[in-house]
DNA sequence: AGCGATCGTCGAAGCGTTTCAACGATTCGC
DNA sequence: GCGAATCGTTGAAACGCTTCGACGATCGCT
């Protein structure tokens, strides 16, 4: 394994020469950096990833913690987790991944061996513990979610309330004024979950200060209670004419299945937007339009706030992710009456 | 950030002493080391990663080289790269995940750059850069799959042969003779898809071994096209009385859901296991006997062999995983002609 | 022409560990 | 009671890099 002094000797010049040469941090001569390159590439130089941490100052590694929780959705969680890896590596940086206890754990201690410049959190839950413990550590973070308390942090998240406006919003253009609501599991709100229930408090406002029809509806997992649930619903004297849902991908395609069965169509009859959905809604029939979950530019605004403000702990505020409206011919103007 | 030295000073001896005292690489009085541990703790002594890595010999790093094709099952990728990480922890080590086009770019990163001790390969696929990168590098690496050519290469993997056989021969001593593997669809076995190609081979050729009627038929993801395929099967002369199923969770479900409006009872008419999955079998109705991917086994032997072997590479070889047999009462003896 | 500023390069001082050789103090065998 | 072996401890030398201060050489300005 090559070492700077190769280098050096290669292209001889001194180490410093060599050090300055790649990184830049001061003016060489062009014809210098050009011979120190080549000594480099042809000796297949790299420098050592420990030597670095110790002299320098920065690690380029963050370390993402994301615990696993019994109601995880795999895939979103893993796209949250790519989405990050992938934005640290444009800036040159690795990811040391923190799950289970030791996303708490192990937190401090990669802060305090300074193995890691930065924190990525993700998941955030209501109560989490990682929350106080990055105030504490000091270790410049940035949290993906809302914590019930931001306050001192760095927060990025996708704007629940505007993708909740905007549903609304695109379906008062066409006419419609009955809305529902399709939420999660009631003890998915009793747990304080963060954005379930940003999603919900924005639909019930906004449709009272709009003079809507809002109903709100939570939704039992199993597929009998969902085709119940949707049995009331277009059974209810003045059956709504839109319906968002912010549920998961087995209750919303078992609501399409029911409604199909019962005769109603898709848009024609009944406009349908999944809100801040992370599955392909393309999938199903009919293929739902979709203000989804936005990982990459979630993430991507993370990555780029803790970057930017490295050394220091990023200035805590909440940044917000403007949604997304993915049109799939799931809404129609509201049909006559 | 207290460093040796500060504990050293508070604990009235000299950093070497420290470094012994915590290491345990060299006997030290009692009383000396209770009087270092204290002070370490006292002063919340964690030491320095980058230190560590240029002096010692060890990064305590592994790299996860974990791609994501598009055919990824996100929650079995995800339930691996967990188990690793658990793994790892037991040993003191922290993971470094590469993902997407890093799991082959920075592999080489991160070997040369002496940032990690070694190397779990993930999610191996038939053609994979990685392994002749893995071969090259000389940093220890385990690979977890089997690739299309194992040679110099430490891999662990369930044992599909036997998961096969033991699904055969479970049904077999209940008196069932006549089986159909239902697989996945045709592209992965002509992609040459390492496990799956297993499974078919080994049925056929046990069946074959055994006098037994088996027939192996391919999936289409479409519920149609799986609905079809079931109705060719019940439909045909002599069906037959037990199904093995080695295919995604969706065709699965949708199987039992055809099986049972065909008025066709599991386990009393057809016994049904499911090999080699992933998910929870539990949840289907009615529960499926299953023998499934066995992520933390595996996970762990092959954290157990990196660190075995480590600072060299493990000794080349195939370590198989026994499988595991789950009864969710899904089979049933013979029913009766 | 003479002066100070700028440029390109270099030597050396760390960074915080691990580890080796060595040392004084005990203990042991005879 | 003497030398040899053992034990607990130490100082110092790496490990490979970054970065600071310094130095000659070159430049631009009066």
């Amino acid at each position: 394994m090559a070492t700077i002094h190769d280098v050096a000797r290669a292209a001889g010049v001194s180490i410093s020469t060599v050090s300055y040469a790649l990184s830049g941090k001061r003016s060489i001569a062009d014809s210098t950096r050009r011979r120190v390159a080549d000594a480099a590439l042809s000796l297949g130089y790299e420098p050592h990833a420990g030597a670095r941490m110790l002299a320098g100052t920065r690690t380029q590694i963050f370390a993402v913690t994301a615990p696993l929780r019994h109601d995880t959705y795999a895939p979103a969680h893993m796209a949250f987790v790519l989405a990050v890896a992938t934005a640290a590596r444009r800036h040159d940086y690795d990811i040391l991944l923190l799950t289970e206890d030791e996303a708490t754990k192990g937190l401090s201690r990669v802060a305090s061996s300074r193995l890691v410049d930065g924190v990525i959190v993700l998941d955030v839950s209501v109560k989490d513990e990682r929350i106080a413990l990055a105030r504490t550590l000091g270790v410049p973070t940035v949290v993906i979610g809302i914590p019930e308390d931001p306050d001192g942090l760095a927060c990025v998240d996708l704007d629940f309330e505007a993708a909740t406006r905007l549903a609304v919003d695109t379906l008062t253009d066409r006419g419609h004024r009955r809305f529902a609501l399709l939420g999660h599991p009631d003890e998915i709100y009793e747990r304080g979950s963060n954005f379930p229930i940003r999603v919900r408090d924005t639909f019930t406002a906004y449709a009272a200060e709009q003079g809507l029809d809002g109903r709100f509806l939570t939704s039992e997992t199993d597929s009998a209670a969902v085709r119940a649930t949707v049995d009331a619903l277009l059974d209810s004297p003045e059956p709504p004419t839109a319906l968002l849902m912010h549920s998961q991908e087995s209750v919303q395609a078992t609501v399409l299945d029911h409604v199909r069965e019962r005769g109603v169509s898709v848009p024609d009859d009944l406009s349908v937007i999944s809100v801040g959905s992370t599955f392909d809604t393309t999938r199903f029939s009919p293929a739902l339009d979709v203000i989804p979950l936005l990982p990459h530019a979630t993430c991507d605004a993370a990555v780029d706030m803790l970057v930017a403000a490295l050394p220091e702990p990023p200035e805590p505020r909440v940044q917000y992710v403007a949604p997304e409206y993915r049109a799939n011919g799931s809404i129609a103007p509201v049909p006559a009456p």
